[in-house]
Formats: structure tokens, C-alpha cells, sequence
RNA sequence: GCACCCGUAGCUCAGCUGGAUAGAGCGCCGGACUUCGAAUCCGUAGGUCGAAGGUUCGAAUCCUUCCGGGUGUGCCA
């Protein structure tokens, strides 16, 4: 498992380091998305306007404000220097080498010089009719290169409770395998839970000792639990105890029949329990493989280190030292800690588990890269294995995507178990999630506000409920420790899944009043944009594959939820000024087309993030 | 000790591959439901971007130092 155990979620916050944002930025997207279409836009102009030998650089970037013009090319200024003229005197001919380029309506010198970049609304609303039409991927491009991704993710403890802690990973590595899955990459999801350490002896002494049959079979891991935490405390007081729990672990890691049985039997259990929570968040695998599957593999890791000088023995144990290797990392060489992969007592550990994983994504799986979902307190752990893994010229690119920790409302660590005894439950928060919006619905519906159907309320109260609860997560840069409330967990106002899913109503609810079919408008209806709302619209949707593409390079699914929420915002904005139903002729069908490329475009980017709609709220 | 991370509006957070006047939500104050759904929209107020230097035409963003806070670090995972 990827939690640490007994310990409070201490606070951590990592920003990438300027190494990871590299590694990100060097992964080259596929041509026709905006940004890199104006880029090249971009950089023949400088080449042309200037007569230089070669293209510079444009440096498009979206501008600040509208009143700026959509984009703009910052490439002039630092040309100024090694030309030795003012930059906006370079400005001048770049902005005219980029007239009668269908794409841009009009380019001028602005500020010190900035290129400012006009897009042509009649260009938009034809890239945004092609969008229309394609319902596979609603205009966004396949990747030309597809890897094969592992991304190992959730990673329960067999004997635990999942408590807010881990919605975290499950819900960061969903999307994220979401995303590239997407994009056109073959994806992996692999959940490596805790089935094999320290915590089976205890338990299997545990149950022996006060198991409940009936509690077990009534509610499984809440009755493990309660057993792990008595056998847990027992063994700190007492020694005798503690020395059965790891006899019993060494028998079981030995194939005792008996021992075996218990442990298929517990982990069968919770399996069933992890199952229902998994689909209550539509979170789904395609293996779990935990510690247990590569208990075999392990001798042959630690003799193979041995043997290849990278590990040696020291106080009974067996250790990689970075100080002693000529290519390790140099932070790892400094900080003289090492590895360790086989205790003295003969057992191994996390990193000797993690070492066989690697091998057997490389080996078997063939997968190219692998992405392990998992808090920032294991950093380090994580850095110390990718060195290794260099060592032996795995020959896959690691990475760790990490993620703050989750605070209390004070701003302090949250306890999986604090003092007054409450353990926030992941099963309590999404039930929480759900009473919160069914009462929602039940006052709009009193109201008259609401139009759901009394079928429907259930399923309603879940999406809108478990929506917000993910989209609360979501929607901030994972590294960024973060806070739990209720209120901001489970709200429905401003920037939150609602408001989100909100739009997404309002446009089907469009396509209801009308009697028409957003699938038969999609294939007919030609979008132009005449209005500055029915542009803003439109250009927010036109940003949709650069951002799907840059959430995928650098794993961060806010980037999806931020975008989301802007085009709700302008979708809302259009919505107050631009009648759709009684508009006429061409704008009414242009208007239709609009609201379903939102409609469709709010669908997709939510559910890339996980995160379900409804047609009624 | 060593390594890593954080400090942006009253609160919670974006922005940090350097680019123009630092943006949202919540909260506050004020407007908009006879008009496709008010879980909505429009507007006002609110900031020496922890501090000081440096690099640069240009710094919230890069570098250095300092102040404040946090995490990891030899036999857990």
C-alpha cells in the first residue's frame, strides 16, 4: 500500500521541480492544436518580416485581457538586443507578414512590442463547426505516438478503511488515466494494494484471537479494523504477542495452507467493500496487483543488486549507499540515506516490492512509461527508487505524481483517527455528499425552482453529491495541501461541480423545450458567431484540445476543471443575452449548434475528471 | 545535520515554460426572475504577491540571502 500507517497526514505542499515542469514540456504535442498552429503561425513571420536565416521563436501566448486580442506574440523583444533596433520597430513588419492568414483578422503593435493577434470569428466558427460534427472526439487529435501507461493508483490497505485521505489518489489517478486514455495512449490502471506487510500477522493473530464471523461478514472492514487496532496496540505492550503476529506473517509469506486461507478469506472480504466504493466513484481497474503478486520476485531483486555491487550488506541488512555510487543522484549522494531492501531479519520492504513492480510493467507489460499516483511524504522513497530502477537500465520513464496532503479545517494535518475518536470515512463524506443534495433538490423542488422527476431524485443526488465532493478536489493544482470542509467539500454555489453540471442542464433543457435532437443538430448546423458573447463562447471552445493535451503532459486535472469552468461561465453569460429558441433563421441554428458543442465539450471535460451530468437538476 | 516544499484579497485557492493594469469563488455591499431553468447573471469595495538584494527591455514567476511555516530522512508502508 502507498499509506503510511498509524501516522497522521502531515502537511506537505511540492511544487514541481523546474526539472519535472521540463520533462513535462518536452513531451511534444501533435500539430493542429491552437496554441502550436500559432506558434508556427507565428515564428515563419518573424522569419519572413526580419529575413532571418532561421525561425525564432514566437512565443505565443493567450493575452490577459480581451481588449488585447486573443493572443499574442511576445518573439519581438527579445530579437531587439541582437538586432539592435527597437522591438517595436521589429513588431511592425511581423504583424504585417501575418495579413491574409484566413485564421487571423487582424495583427497589430502594441505596448513595448507585443504582436496582438486577432482571431477571425468567421475561421473560429468553422474549426468549431468541424468540432460539431466529430462526436468521437469533439475536435480533439489522437496523439501520433501512443505509449503504453501504467498508472498505479488508489492503493488501499486490504485491513483499513478508506478515509478522505485516499480519495485523493483514487480520484488525481482516475482522471489522469482518463486523460491519456483519451488522448489516444494505451493505459493501465493498476491498483497496488496493501495485501502482504506487517499488517497480516497482526490480523491473522487478531482474528483468531477476538474475531467476529458475523460483524465480519455484517460490515468486513470496519470488523478488521477494530481487530488491527487492538492486535496493533496489544503488540506494543506486549512482546509476546507482537512475536506470534510476525511468526505468523513469516508462515504465511512461506505458503502456510492455513494462514493462506484466512488471508484469501479477509482479502476477499474487503475486496467486496473496496468494490462498492469504487463504484459509487466510477472508479474502475485493470489489475490489482498488491504486494502479495510479487512476493516470489524478491529474493532474485536483492541477489541481483548484490551481484551487480549496487547493494551490500551492513548491520545485517541490505543497503544501496548513493554515497558509493560514482552515477547517483546528487542530492541522494549527500543525503547519505540509504536504501534499504532486505531487513536483517531477512524480511523485505516497500522498495524491494516496488523494485519487482518495475520490473514486471518493463518485463512483462512492456508498458513505456509508469505514473504512481501517490502523497508527496513518499518523495523521497520515490526518488530513491527511480535510481535504482536507472541503475539497472529499466529502460521506462518513472514518475511520481504527488499530491498535497489533506488538512483539518484549522489548517492542520487531519487525523485518520484524532483524539475525540472521529475518522472521517470516505464512505461518510459521499453519503454525506449525497443526503446534502437530495435536500438541495428537495427544497428547489417545493420551490418550484427544480424539475426533477421523483425517479430520478436518486440518481441526481448522486451525481450532484459525488460531483461536488470530486470537483472540490480536483479543481486545484494537486500539489497544493488540501483543506477539508464540508461546506467547501459539498457546495453547490459558484466555483463548484454543480455550477458545472448546472449548465450542462441548461443546455439540454434547450434542446428539450425545442422537441429537437442535440445528435441531429450536431450534423447540421454551421456555427458563425456575430454577438461578443456568442464570440466569447466560442472561443473558449475553441481552447478545449490544447487543454485536454497539457493536462495529459503534465498530469494535472485542474487545468480540465479550470477550463470547464470558464466555458460554463461563458456559456451562462451567452445564455443571459442570446436567445437560442427564438432567435431566427441561421442564428438560431448557429445558436443550437453552440449550445451543443458546451453541452458536449461540459460532458467530455467533466467526465475526463470523472465526474458525471444529468440532463434534469 | 542533510534533502525537499510552502508563504498571493478577510477566508479558500488560481496564476509561477518571465510579458501589458496580479485573477476566481466564498463572504461584504448594491442591482436583475410577466421573457429558452435565479444551483443563474450584472456591478462595487478589498492586494507593498513574506522581506531585502540581484539578473532582465520587463519579475508573483528565475537566482541569492533572510524571516515565518511544513515534510522526509537505517531496518513501517
Amino acid at each position: 500500500m502507498r499509506f503510511l500507517t498509524n501516522e497522521p497526514i502531515r502537511a506537505i505542499a511540492h511544487r514541481p521541480s523546474s526539472g519535472w515542469r521540463r520533462r513535462c514540456l518536452a513531451r511534444k504535442p501533435p500539430p493542429m492544436l491552437l496554441e502550436r498552429y500559432l506558434e508556427s503561425l507565428g515564428s515563419q513571420a518573424i522569419a519572413r518580416a526580419l529575413d532571418l536565416d532561421g525561425p525564432r521563436p514566437a512565443l505565443i501566448r493567450p493575452t490577459q485581457d480581451a481588449k488585447f486580442g486573443d493572443f499574442q506574440i511576445n518573439g519581438a523583444m527579445p530579437l531587439a538586443k541582437e538586432l539592435k533596433k527597437p522591438p517595436r520597430e521589429l513588431a511592425q513588419p511581423i504583424a504585417e507578414a501575418l495579413s491574409g492568414i484566413d485564421a487571423i483578422e487582424k495583427a497589430e503593435v502594441a505596448g513595448p512590442g507585443f504582436v496582438n493577434i486577432h482571431l477571425a470569428p468567421a475561421w473560429i466558427g468553422s474549426r468549431l463547426t468541424d468540432a460539431l460534427r466529430d462526436a468521437e472526439r469533439d475536435g480533439v487529435p489522437a496523439v501520433e505516438q501512443v505509449s503504453k501507461i501504467v498508472v498505479d493508483f488508489s492503493s488501499p490497505n486490504i485491513a483499513k478503511q478508506m478515509h478522505v485521505g485516499h480519495l485523493r489518489s483514487t480520484i488525481i489517478g482516475d482522471a489522469i488515466a482518463r486523460v491519456l486514455s483519451f488522448m489516444g495512449h494505451q493505459v493501465i490502471r493498476d491498483n497496488h494494494i496493501g495485501d502482504w506487510g506487517t499488517q497480516f500477522g497482526l490480523l491473522i493473530v487478531g482474528m483468531r484471537e477476538w474475531g467476529d464471523e458475523t460483524a465480519l461478514k455484517s460490515n468486513p472492514i470496519k470488523e478488521l479494523e477494530r481487530v488491527y487496532k487492538l492486535a496493533s496496540e496489544r503488540a506494543g505492550e506486549d512482546e509476546d504477542f507482537a512475536g506470534r503476529a510476525r511468526a505468523e506473517l513469516a508462515k504465511l509469506q512461506g505458503g502456510d495452507e492455513r494462514n493462506l486461507e484466512l488471508w484469501r478469506h479477509l482479502l476477499e472480504l474487503s475486496r467486496g467493500s473496496l468494490d462498492a466504493l469504487y463504484t459509487e466513484l466510477d472508479v474502475s481497474f485493470d489489475s490489482w496487483l498488491g504486494e502479495s503478486a510479487y512476493h516470489d520476485a524478491l529474493p532474485g531483486v536483492v541477489d541481483d543488486l548484490l551481484e551487480r555491487g549496487i547493494a551490500r550488506e551492513d548491520d545485517g541488512a541490505v543497503c544501496i549507499f548513493w554515497g558509493e555510487i560514482p552515477g547517483a543522484p546528487k542530492s541522494l549522494r549527500k543525503q547519505k540515506t540509504p536504501f534499504i531492501i532486505r531487513k536483517k531479519d531477512g524480511a523485505f520492504l516497500y522498495s524491494t516490492t516496488d523494485i519487482a513492480t518495475v520490473q514486471h510493467r518493463k518485463r512483462q507489460l512492456h508498458a513505456d512509461r509508469a505514473l504512481y499516483v501517490v502523497d508527496n511524504r513518499q518523495a523521497l522513497h520515490f526518488q530513491q527508487l527511480f535510481a535504482v530502477m536507472s541503475l539497472l537500465d529499466a529502460d521506462m520513464e518513472l514518475e511520481h505524481i504527488g499530491f498535497g496532503t489533506v488538512l483539518g479545517k484549522d489548517g492542520k494535518p487531519l487525523r485518520t483517527r484524532d483524539a475525540s475518536g472521529e475518522v472521517i470515512t470516505l464512505a461518510s463524506l459521499l453519503q454525506e455528499a449525497k443526503e446534502r443534495a437530495r435536500q438541495r433538490i428537495d427544497e428547489g423542488i417545493a420551490e418550484g425552482r427544480l424539475r426533477v422527476q421523483p425517479e430520478e431524485i436518486d440518481e441526481v443526488s448522486r451525481q450532484v453529491g459525488i460531483g461536488a465532493v470530486k470537483y472540490a478536489d480536483l479543481r486545484q493544482n494537486r500539489l497544493s495541501d488540501y483543506q477539508f470542509d464540508w461546506d467547501k467539500m459539498i457546495s453547490f454555489q459558484g466555483n463548484a461541480g454543480p455550477y458545472l453540471q448546472y449548465a450542462y442542464a441548461r443546455c439540454s433543457s434547450i434542446f428539450a423545450k425545442g422537441g429537437l435532437d442535440m445528435d441531429a443538430i450536431s450534423g447540421s448546423a454551421t456555427i458563425t458567431l456575430d454577438t461578443p458573447a456568442e464570440q466569447t463562447l466560442g472561443k473558449h471552445l475553441l481552447r478545449f484540445a490544447d487543454v485536454v493535451y497539457q493536462a495529459g503532459a503534465t498530469s494535472q486535472p485542474h487545468l480540465i476543471c479550470e477550463h470547464v469552468y470558464e466555458l460554463a461561465r461563458a456559456f451562462n453569460g451567452f445564455y443571459a443575452e442570446c436567445p437560442v429558441l427564438d432567435a431566427d433563421g441561421p442564428s438560431r441554428e448557429s445558436r443550437l449548434g453552440l449550445t451543443a458543442l458546451t453541452a458536449r465539450q461540459i460532458r467530455r471535460g467533466l467526465g475526463l475528471v470523472g465526474i458525471g451530468v444529468v440532463d434534469r437538476m
